[in-house]
DNA sequence: AGCACGCCGACT
DNA sequence: GTCGGCGTGCTC
């Protein structure tokens, strides 16, 4: 007798077995679709595991066959099994996470048999290539793994960044490369192509890293630090991660590209497991000068003026030249952050170091890393003289406030005013970017706060060649230093010593569980619960840390509360988390789990 | 997830 | 008496 062991994409872990019936035995094998009767309902089913024995008593037999040939190879197989195991979510949920949309529905598909795998040398050093113009670096390793017929894949953060990358791409290599992606209307068709053929390159957004290609010899991620690469919806993968190990199982080569690596990178340079290159820039760098806010003239400070003197000096001279200027406000995560009105200088937690959040319920300053709690200090203490306040600096007055410095000046033609997100590509070299607010994203509640403000502010090199003007309460700033000595491992040394001493990431992994119901109170009921289960249970694989409202605290009639916790070994946390959660145990509400969230 | 089983309050 | 609320446990 012979028994499949089978997976479902549901949140029940499994693996579940199932009678192979007579008839089938011959045509089935591992990765193959099956249709189950599981609970009374049809379902797709994965086959992860045949075996001659069972210890389950009453049995059902598969239904049907859906695959004739695997629609998942060993290899694959063995990454979404990995992916499970690290992001705390079930096998069939990982498989269907790396595979299209109509397969999951149990669409019939004619595979033909697997491409060959070629013997290959073993794992080949992977790289973090730092720099602006990072193309040349990309097409010269995409050519050398073509003329080894090995397969390439070519993640890029978005569609545009996609298509920009084919025309180059054809021009200069003279091949045709695929599309894949997620919503892509010949998702399944090139899927299953690229599934026949010994080797092809792929280029496409996060779900591609899936992509069923043989004889894998690259991996490029560009733009390894954009948020994009997390997944929001369970299982909460990051391309970076899952990079990682498809490359180890497959003896892949990995290229991580960015002109502002991520600490998790930047950490595997320091452990040598990426060697590290620097691509020197086409374009002159600029002269970068931060105007330290608390320094300024009483008076000037006393004005309240969004503008130092220096800047708005500095932006007078290029407008007389007829150059253009670039404000950059940011507008993100200031609101209940508590700052001083005098000099601008945010309360921080004195254990974690990251901004400390003004709960109104309790009228206390909390921090929601650790629940430290204080009361909301009369006077500030940097500088002894101002008080606290809740409130961003008014930026919705950066136009007017302009338009009554400079009168004459056109905005949108001499002077453009932009949020961070409106920076993305831009061609214009502006003479001039003055940066305002840059506090708001340094100060948000976000131990990657630095990070991300520093990889903005790099992104702000790539538009000017000649001068950048920053107005910051932290002037000292290691992200500032480095931007203005241009080097940038100046920063990552500094903030990796920085989070090394807090126990964050890169060197401990944060796990967020997630609480989300219709009724407030069962939702902090059931969360204060789990909290205290959690934090009785022995264990060395994780620490538990805070429990807060979630951010936002409601949404769309659900509200949400947070557990937050830390592990050394994820796959640790990961399997006591599965053993003591058991998501339906508190009807009416959604327990998620993100791992490594950003 | 989604569904069945089971134990307590208000109703034709 | 029973209809149905949702808390709990299970799915091969």
């Amino acid at each position: 007798m012979l028994y499949a062991e089978v997976v479902l994409g549901l949140p029940v872990d499994g693996p579940f077995d199932y009678i192979v019936p007579a008839d089938l035995e011959n045509k089935i094998s591992l990765g193959v679709r099956v249709w189950v009767n599981f609970r009374n309902k049809k379902e797709v089913a994965y086959v992860v595991g045949l075996s001659n024995k069972t210890t389950i008593k009453k049995l059902k037999e598969i239904s049907a066959l859906i695959d004739a040939e695997p629609i998942l190879g060993q290899k694959l197989l063995l990454l979404t099994r990995q992916l499970a195991d690290y992001y705390c979510c079930s096998w069939g949920e990982a498989i269907e996470a790396a595979i299209p949309d109509e397969l999951r529905k149990g669409k019939e598909i004619g595979l033909a048999p697997l491409g060959s795998a070629l013997p290959r040398a073993g794992c080949p050093r992977s790289l973090l290539l730092q720099g602006f113009d990072r193309t040349d670096a990309y097409l010269k390793e995409i050519k050398l793994a073509v003329l080894n017929r090995e397969s390439v894949i070519v993640i890029f953060t978005d569609i545009n960044a996609v298509l920009k990358a084919k025309e180059i791409i054809q021009q200069s290599l003279k091949i045709i490369p695929q599309f894949l992606y997620r919503k892509q209307p010949k998702e399944l068709q090139i899927w299953f192509s690229v599934k026949a053929v010994d080797f092809s390159v792929i280029l496409g957004t996060r779900s591609s890293i899936f992509a069923p290609v043989n004889n894998l010899g690259l991996i490029i991620l560009d733009q390894e630090e954009n948020q994009v690469y997390k997944q929001e919806q369970a299982p909460h993968y990051h391309v970076r991660e899952v990079a990682l190990m498809r490359a180890e199982i497959e003896s892949a080569r990995i290229i991580f590209g960015s002109h502002s690596p991520s600490l998790e990178s930047f950490y595997l340079v320091e452990k040598k497991q990426l060697e590290y290159q620097s691509i020197p820039s086409r374009s002159a760098y600029p002269q970068v000068q931060v105007i330290d806010l608390r320094r300024l003239a009483y008076a000037e400070r006393k004005s309240k003026t969004l503008f130092s003197k220096f800047l708005i000096d500095a932006i007078a001279n290029v407008l007389a030249q007829k150059g253009k200027v670039l404000l950059l406000i940011n507008r993100k995560g200031f609101a209940t952050t508590a700052a001083c009105y005098n000099c601008g200088v945010a309360l921080k937690c004195p254990r974690c170091n990251i901004n400390l959040v003004f709960h109104f319920d309790e009228d206390k300053l909390k921090c929601h890393h650790c629940n430290f709690k204080m009361e909301v200090p009369k006077i500030c203490p940097s500088c002894n003289a101002g008080y606290i306040k809740y409130s961003g600096l008014g930026t919705e007055k950066v136009e007017s406030e302009l338009a009554r410095i400079f009168p004459q000046a056109r905005l949108d033609a001499d002077i453009f005013v932009a949020t961070s997100s409106v920076i993305k590509h831009g061609e214009i070299n502006f003479d001039l970017i003055g940066v305002l607010a840059i506090d708001n994203s340094l100060n948000r509640v976000d131990f990657r706060a630095a990070e991300k403000t520093f990889s903005l502010l790099m992104g702000l090199v790539s538009l000017t060649s000649k001068s950048i003007i920053i107005q910051s309460a932290n002037a000292n700033h290691h992200c500032f230093q480095a931007l203005i000595k241009n080097d940038p491992q100046l920063f990552y040394k500094e903030e990796l010593k920085q989070r090394e001493q807090l126990n964050f990431a890169p060197f401990k992994h944060m796990i967020l569980v997630r609480l989300r119901g219709e009724s407030l109170e069962k939702v902090k009921q059931v969360a204060s619960d789990l909290f205290e289960k959690l934090n009785k249970i022995k264990t060395s694989s994780i620490k538990m840390l805070s429990l807060n409202p979630g951010q936002p605290a409601k949404l769309r009639g659900n509200f949400y509360y947070q557990i937050l916790m830390r592990a050394s070994s994820v796959e640790k946390a990961s399997h006591f988390l599965k053993l003591h959660l058991k998501d339906g145990h508190y009807s009416g509400i959604i327990v998620t789990v993100d791992v490594d969230p950003v």
